[in-house]
DNA sequence: TTGGATGCAAATACTTTGCACACGG
DNA sequence: CCGTGTGCAAAGTATTTGCATCCAA
């Protein structure tokens, strides 16, 4: 991402907390930028790591706090541990993953490789659904 | 489960382990049968607490090297951590979960409410899908 | 000024590991 | 008897929590 993207997007990420009760923060603005430079799933360690260099008092306990406001408000996903370390990922273009049961490889899966989830109504009506994600176990052409 | 079953699984299981080169030990058939018994998914350390009662000596770290091995064997699934603690289930008809994103509630689908999933030849050629689990997010009907 | 946010450190939860000993085949 | 499996305890990793202090609004 362009670093004028990326101002445009710490602006709305700015007007989005100013609207809904949040302060803005140097730390804030800081992990939210980390994560639209990541641009895909990146741990909260490896935040902390980068955002250390340039501000070293930074906490890893504000990240782990910071990022759990960040995905109440939705503006993040955690991508859950079929990796051994949970993930966040700031893209919202949904992907789907392929995960190998012996080495652990991961291939990412654009959603639009992926027929799409329908549900019965009985199910469907219980909740309303904001994300789809799809796990693929199996093996990968490596290990089979 | 009736008993009955549980036995002739345990059987199959007795001979699946000696045509695979794996020792039948206490341990195991005792994890084996709990996992059968409980019939959902259940976490290391509940396994753990339900054999300690009728055998005190076993250890924590043989849950987890054992259901290990069982996953490796494809006897079990791990199920990830949507939920907080890993969990192991011995059923086989897949399920789906729906996750609440404000207070965590879960709710199970049956795979046949979940139209089926089907992937770009693209993709589906790198992998050797052996299971498919499908997690919804957003809100409940109780946070919504 | 004041409630929300942060830093720090300790605590917690979960899981893995190494090694001596035990036991199934 | 041999090699796999187990128990134990320690270490490792990831995450959460409490609290004093700080700072955005």
């Amino acid at each position: 991402m362009k670093e004028k993207d990326i101002v445009k997007k710490l602006d709305d990420f700015t007007k989005y907390c100013r609207d809904n009760g949040l302060n803005v923060t140097y730390q804030r603005l800081a992990i939210y930028r980390v994560l639209l430079e990541a641009n895909e799933q990146i741990s909260p360690e490896k935040i902390f790591r980068k955002i250390k260099k340039s501000y070293p008092n930074i906490s890893l306990g504000t990240i782990y706090k910071t990022l759990d406001v960040f995905r109440e408000h939705n503006l993040i996903r955690k991508v859950n541990d079929i990796f051994r370390v949970s993930g966040y990922d700031i893209r919202t273009d949904q992907l789907h993953y392929m995960v190998c049961r012996k080495c652990n490889k991961l291939i990412e899966i654009p959603a639009g490789e992926v027929s799409e989830v329908k549900i019965n109504k009985k199910y469907s009506s219980l909740f309303h659904t904001e994300e789809v994600t799809i796990f693929f176990r199996g093996l990968c052409s490596d290990c089979k």
